[in-house]
RNA sequence: CGAGUCGGUCAUACGGUCGCGGGCUGCGAGAGCAGCGUGAGGAAAGUCCGAGCAUCGCAGGGCACGGAUGCCUGCUAACGGCAGGAGGAGGCGACUUCAAGGAAAGUGAACAGAAAUAUACCGCGGCAGUUUUGCCGUAAGGGUGGAAUGGCGAGGCAAGAGCUCACCGUCGCUUUGGUAACAAGGCGAGCCAGUUAAACCCCAUCCGAUGCAAGAUUGGGAUAAGGGCUGCGUUCAAUCGCGGGGCUGCCCGUCCGUCCUUAUCCGUUAAUAUCGCUUUAGCUUGCCGGUGACGGCAAGCAUAGAUAGAUGACCGUACACGACAGAACUCGGCUUACAGACCGGUCUCGGAUC
RNA sequence: GCGGGUGUAGUUCAAUGGUAGAACACUAGCCUUCCAAGCUGGUUGCGUGGGUCCGAUUCCCAUCACCCGCU
């Protein structure tokens, strides 16, 4: 399923004003309805350097990828993982789901 | 064979399915779709130096109670980098390592110690007095300290002392070798003054400021607040003088008639668009010159360019079971992190054999 | 990404290369019937690793952590 990147700074910001939020296990999402399916992934610098970062954005996305199709309605998503030692795609996907159920 | 030393290379590989950024080609009015090919490093890191490039300023010049560097010669676009050499230190050795200009321009240097650049506390010796002692000579010994009149031996002396002598060290002059740092030798001076400049300082050389969030192109308006300016005299006149402001910290010099800043609101994607943005001190190979850093010539190659920021997930095979780590304008270095694997040297030491 | 700054006691800050200090906090004693306040005393430190120096919190180099500015 075709999902579209959320870019702009400005929609990020409206976003996290008006959107609902949701948690499960180590990840937390904003979320608001919107006429398309747009994502974005947070990863601050509290979760190491560089490379630490790129390897949670890759998972994260991919999971997201591999689940968007249980999402119930169109809408506009920003995925904010938790510190932590290390991660695995499988969680992230359990989470995901976690989140879908709550919406 | 073992131990070592120096230098270099690689940084999981291959196949399949799905997914992502850029490019090219085709289709399409467009959104987009399909195909082909491509897509992180030796340190991409730290941002410690040096440059390109851009803007500000430009007639530019000078001065720094600004900064950096500091043995010599070379290399380089440049450098605080690199190479070779000199000297000190370490190692049997190959080799490693070193913030290594100047103290005869001046200033400062705790405590302890008698005394730190000027001196006699104890001691040793002479003279006087003899109960304590006083005067003089003395740096051999003690003690203090990081540092105390160059070291050691012999002579010498009242006791001592470069006071004298040999050797070593130091300083001055000079010869030879070397482009030079410097080295070796000769002659002379008994050595009247230590150490510290990663303390101030002096000398020599170099340096305008800011950084791609630089900056360029395209692209609207309204309201409010604050600041600056032409402010004063004079003149026909911005003409002249004073004052004010900008230009790098200051000075000289130079320029200056209507602008600048901030906040709020509406509106197109507008701090988000397009450019800068990847072809250059470029890479690979071969030959030549040079001890080397490096330079020259020839041939071949084109090799990320994102902008909330692209390399991932799953499966299979192999083994050593994969370390440190992710481009953000670009180069040349330095520094720091790093599982391991492999290669090389007219390299070194030890043992064995011939 | 680019530029700049700071690390000192449990906390907030000082200190010229020569024994590291103040306030609050903590703690022991005195005072009080007890607590608070007050008085007297004490404990606790230079981010880490090298170098220069007789001697480094201070000077130099590297490293680590934290903070700030620029869209």
């Amino acid at each position: 399923m075709k999902y579209l990147r959320l870019k702009k700074n400005t929609d990020i910001q409206k976003l996290f004003k008006k959107g609902k939020r949701a948690f499960c296990g180590g990840l937390s999402a904003v979320y608001a309805p919107s006429p398309e399916l747009k994502m974005a992934v947070i990863v601050s610098k509290k979760h190491g350097k560089a490379v630490k970062r790129n390897r949670v954005k890759r998972l994260l996305r991919q999971a997201f990828f591999n689940t968007c199709g249980n999402i119930p309605f169109a809408c506009a998503v920003a995925l904010v993982p938790k510190a932590a030692e290390s991660y695995s795609l499988k969680s992230f996907e359990k989470w995901l789901c976690g989140i879908y159920k709550k919406m």
